[in-house]
DNA sequence: GTGGTCTAGACCACC
DNA sequence: GTGGTCTAGACCACC
């Protein structure tokens, strides 16, 4: 797969499989209506217990990351409908106060935080044929 | 207090209040050699097990945010030297890709995550005596 | 288990049982990798509280002495980079120190202690395969 | 005095004091029958709860290192006997095994260990008006 | 007054 | 099965 899994993390196992997909899907690794692994094929290759990937996919499928059509197999998700401004804003609200505290406290400059999450994007868009998907 | 703790949400109580310290810190309204309440003093106000508030402590002290004195008191620490950079990249970078995935999922393009940030960056500054708190 | 709690000692018993993992892994009957018996069952063999053990086994961990693996169990952990000099010194300097005063006041010499710290060396190094575990 | 106390540290400030006179014991600063200030002078150049001071010197006391004078003052104690090796030996051996776990956990060989004693043996030694004080 | 330790026991997430 | 969190309440050392 593209991603790996760290059992000694303190991050649970089936929410780094949740954030490796959602992290492949995000690069444009993995395009709408390409086809997963199923739950067994999955747990042989990365040595996981398949109750640990089920878990995860039934998390991203909740998520409406991924579909899955029984019988058939499990597939990216073609995107909805755009969230309106504010469900976006109130998604993330908290989560970017969270990394002001922690970058406050590491000592890190407002200015040095923009520039990487500056750096970042531009690297998380580099796997990207082209620019793409993250335009205002 | 200065902030709230939600017992049903997931995120655990003491780490709530970790937080809610550290943003405390962050925003200015708890300054270097100011007194905490006692452990039981805040469990009191919050009706939490002392306990729970210890652990808090605890941990806030562990990372260098608070300074227990014995038989005295608790109080904000004053900030020691500043970590160098490949330190400070490293305690965030993890977090800042996990923001950009999940702001991707949310349909957030990155000009407006960026807008957001910046703007969240003013709010909390703003509780500062000036803009302040951040330039490098 | 390798080593025994007195309850009665001033040392806490959580600070015990921390010294008794570190000094087994020190004379090398730990080595990397091993499992540690879980909470509970630590907790039980040795009739202590398992809230205790849990303090003890995060101490250790917070020490990167163990590893967690939640849900598996806890292992001791490969150590990491060796600390640079100043590092090592800066850590040993207060404890050496202490000793030289103590040893001063129950008239010891300066001599006597050396042969102390060299018998005792040899000690631990003996529960070793060979005498190994510590030249430079 | 001849020492300082940092009431943040976690050692107890009246186990600080009762260090700081055996650490001037130690260095020759301090001799047999020289006056202490009293409890009181003491707590109030140092700024220390008298009673703080009271429990060093009591501790002092019974650790033969003073000696209290009712209505005259307090002394650096003369020596006494000194105490058979066995006494001696028992009475270091556990924080010498504590040293050299503390050691390995630091990554620090044994030689590298014998050669800081050696360093810090000297570093007190010179204190003294001549090599005094601790040979075989 | 302050924080630290310990027991006892419930409940939960994860694998 | 594993460890993590939380409550409730006792007891202790320190200042």
């Amino acid at each position: 797969m593209w991603f790996r899994v760290e059992p000694r993390l303190s991050k649970p196992i089936y929410q780094q499989v949740v954030d490796g997909v959602k992290e492949s899907v995000a690069k444009g690794l993995l395009q709408p209506a390409d086809k997963l692994p199923s739950v067994r094929e999955l747990a042989a290759e990365m040595t996981l217990n398949p109750n640990t990937v089920a878990k995860a996919y039934r998390e991203l499928e909740h998520q409406r990351v991924i579909e899955v059509v029984r019988g058939r197999g499990t597939y990216i998700a073609v995107p909805g409908a755009i969230p309106d401004r504010a469900e976006r804003v109130q998604g993330m609200a908290d989560t970017v106060r969270q990394l002001l505290i922690d970058a406050h406290h590491l000592r890190m400059s407002d200015g040095e935080l923009m520039q990487m999450v500056q750096d970042l994007m531009n690297e998380m868009n580099e796997w990207k044929g082209e620019a793409g998907g993250g335009e205002l």
